[in-house]
RNA sequence: GCCCAUGUAGCUCAGUCGGCAGAGCACAUCCUUGGUAAGGAUGAGGUCACCGGUUCGAUCCCGGUCAUGGGCUCCA
């Protein structure tokens, strides 16, 4: 992280500026020799006083004000120099396509977009010409000029110019001033900053090119959009180019085919999943593990139908706030039915079968409970976006008095379990009332309280999403960062005291009156197929021993060793190691690369010299080439199944 | 749902400016019995997504449907 201070200092009537270069001092004699300085260092904007402002603006910073050199290793400097990329890829569109109109080109997260309004939708041989013009446009090396001027006189500017959508942005903004950034004969309105000059920007990528509705809304306007990004030197492009690559290598939808995990099938439908046998047993091995907690941490594990009277979801009020994520009721015998969208009433149906005390809570039910929701066809996307999916659900049902200590119980609980599928950073998010919403202003502020003081009692650092609660409750979501660093929503802890009062659920006091329990909603994985879709993109197809679908192939160099083979696989099977037997008619290396490809963490090769000895030393070889042993076979299954044990 | 692109063998992709369709891998059979990431030969496999139109003739051109992919939140 490269930073520079510059303070000014006056002294003796003229002005010396102080500069702090990554903690060094530097003596400037004055706001050019400043400037040069912070050129030199990379530095292309600057911060005066907490605002963002143009390089140039070092001649009339005032004095003792606080100035910050912008480079693009922070994030401030990477969206200004993004930003002015944009503005050049504008001037380039301008130039090759004269008609088209201007709308918005922000820099974002890892790049930079500009929409555009043209009449022919840009072809991947349009962004190439635009690319190499932005190119020429770099070289020229002309300077950004801002000018400033009324609102007014923007208007009628822009107006003349016939930009609608320039025109339509100046009429929403409150400013009486506005600014406009020139480069090269090219005028757009911006708030700035911007680099210098166009020269500024090194290494430059038009990546793809995309509809969007004017202003997101679906309404409007469908214009192009191109996406682009832009670094400080060819080489940094050229990493993120790879890890573009990197990621498309790990797509989930790839290794799904590649390693036969999993299939969707059109004549079944959009946004459903077939898991295949290689993908079964690693979602079984996940449900085993995920039970076998749960019932360690005292939850009871429940199954409910996948269907149930329209009615109940009334009751629920999902028919009032979900419905536009709920299929159509079907008729039953004059009666209507619906697909269910969530587990929750069903649970809350378990609950009430029996009069409850508060000696009994909290209660806690658990299910992996297959939901159906309504996801418009241009939304699915393999298995991280599908129509029916399977949740790790459960509901807790508590005192008021053990809501507390219960959250601070499921954020352990969540982060020990997703800590074991090798995740083990996260971005966890509390998220408050939002503007659809039920109960009242009280019951809200009581649930957000609990939870933040759970997450402050963890020491958890969160981030605060306003509005982006559920109708019925506060949440804590937890995004989960995987090994290239990408972050995933999966877990989600949700307080709900609207179910409880729309179900009259209760539970007998200490009192002998009647109280209504808190309940809470909590997903740890989220969905499985969401789940498993990011852990074949974190693992990159390569499970760690625990999950993979075979966990040793074993492989005979000739046919003379298949028997004593067949017996060193089988005695793997007996003890619950996931043995595979290659005995094809191939030769050793041959075998050994197919089990590569297919992942398999280890192999064993039985020939002349195993079959002699009978399986006292047997060498295994790991799927990246190393090989370890040599182990008695008893050795070998300790070994494995230790390794399976400790889920690494 | 909307915009654009794509849909050819199980997979990855050629190809036909309209004339009965091709490669590599995978698969099958045979030869080879080979010690740590591809041995050889032969063969099978396609309603060119689906429906309709134009045409003597359509996988190719046109229209529709379905599916898949990129996007539709990041405010001058």
């Amino acid at each position: 992280m490269f930073r520079t201070c510059l303070k000014q200092v006056p002294i003796n009537g003229g002005i010396e500026i102080r500069l702090l270069i990554d903690d060094k001092e530097f003596q400037a004699a004055g706001p050019a020799e400043a400037e040069k300085l912070l050129k030199q260092k990379g530095a292309f904007a600057i911060i005066v006083n907490g605002e963002p402002k143009d390089l140039s603006f070092i001649q009339s910073v005032p004095a003792d004000s606080t100035v910050q050199g912008l480079t693009f290793e922070s994030k401030e400097g990477k969206a200004i120099y993004r930003h002015s990329t944009a503005h050049i890829l504008a001037h380039a569109v301008k130039e090759l396509f004269p008609d088209a109109k201007f709308a918005i080109g922000p820099a974002i997260e890892e790049g930079f977009y500009y929409d555009f309004d043209v009449h022919q939708p840009f072809t991947p041989e349009n962004l190439e010409a635009i690319e190499k013009r932005m190119l020429e446009l770099i070289k020229k090396n002309t300077p950004f000029k801002r000018k400033e001027m009324s609102r007014a006189e923007a208007l009628e500017t822009f107006f003349r110019l016939g930009e609608t959508y320039k025109v339509e942005l100046l009429e929403s903004m409150q400013d009486e001033t506005v600014s406009t950034y020139e480069e090269g004969g090219f005028t757009d309105l911006c708030r700035g900053p911007h680099v210098p000059a166009t020269g500024a920007i090194k290494a430059v990528k038009l990546l793809s090119v995309a509809g969007a509705y004017w202003r997101g809304d679906e309404k409007r306007k469908m214009l192009q959009r191109i996406y682009g990004t832009a670094f400080a030197s060819g080489k940094d492009l050229k990493k993120y180019l790879e890890l573009l690559e990197e990621i498309k290598k790990r797509d989930h939808r790839r290794l799904g085919r590649e390693l036969d995990l999993f299939s969707i099938n059109e004549e079944i439908g959009a946004g459903l999943i077939l898991w295949h046998p290689n993908g079964a047993i690693i979602r079984k091995t996940i449900e085993d593990f995920w039970r076998d907690e749960h019932m360690k941490a005292d939850y009871k594990l429940l199954y409910s139908p996948h269907m149930a009277r329209l009615d109940l979801w009334k009751k629920s009020g999902h028919w009032d706030f979900y419905r536009e994520n709920m299929y159509s009721p079907m008729e039953v015998e004059g009666m209507e039915y619906e697909i269910k969208p969530m587990n929750c009433p069903f649970h809350i149906a378990v609950y009430k079968t029996g009069l409850k005390s508060y000696r009994e809570l909290p209660i806690r039910y658990a299910e992996l409970g297959t939901v159906y929701r309504f996801e418009r066809s241009g939304v699915l996307h393999g298995l991280m976006r599908v129509r029916g999916f399977t949740q790790d659900d459960a509901h807790i049902f508590a005192r008021e008095d053990q809501i507390g200590e219960e959250i601070k119980k499921i954020l352990d609980f969540t982060l020990f379990i997703l800590n074991t599928f090798g995740f083990e950073n996260y971005d966890i998010y509390l998220s408050t009332k939002p503007e659809k919403y039920v109960g009242t202003e009280e019951n809200w502020k009581i649930s957000t309280d609990a939870l933040k003081a759970a997450l402050d009692y963890k020491g958890l650092k969160y981030e605060i999403d306003p509005g982006e609660g559920v109708f019925y409750g506060p949440k804590i979501d937890i995004k989960v960062k995987d090994s290239l660093g990408r972050a995933w929503q999966c877990s989600t802890i949700q307080v709900d005291f609207n179910n409880p009062e729309r179900f009259d659920v209760t539970y007998r006091g200490d009192d002998g009156k009647e109280r209504q329990p808190i309940m809470i909603h909590r997903a740890l994985m989220g969905s499985l197929e969401r789940f498993f879709g990011i852990l074949i993109e974190h693992y990159a197809g390569s499970f760690p021993l625990w999950l993979s679908p075979v966990q040793v192939d074993v492989l005979t160099i000739a046919e003379r060793h298949i028997d004593f083979a067949r017996e060193v696989a089988c005695a793997l099977r007996q003890e619950g190691v996931r043995a595979e037997e290659n005995f094809e008619n191939e030769k050793i290396g041959y075998k050994i690369r197919q089990s590569a490809m297919r992942k398999v963490p280890y192999s064993v090769i039985i020939g002349d010299k195993e079959v002699e000895d009978g399986g006292a030393a047997l060498s295994l070889r790991k799927k990246s080439g190393e090989a370890i042993g040599p182990f008695t076979l008893s050795a070998l299954i300790d070994l494995l199944k230790q390794e399976i044990k400790i889920r690494r």
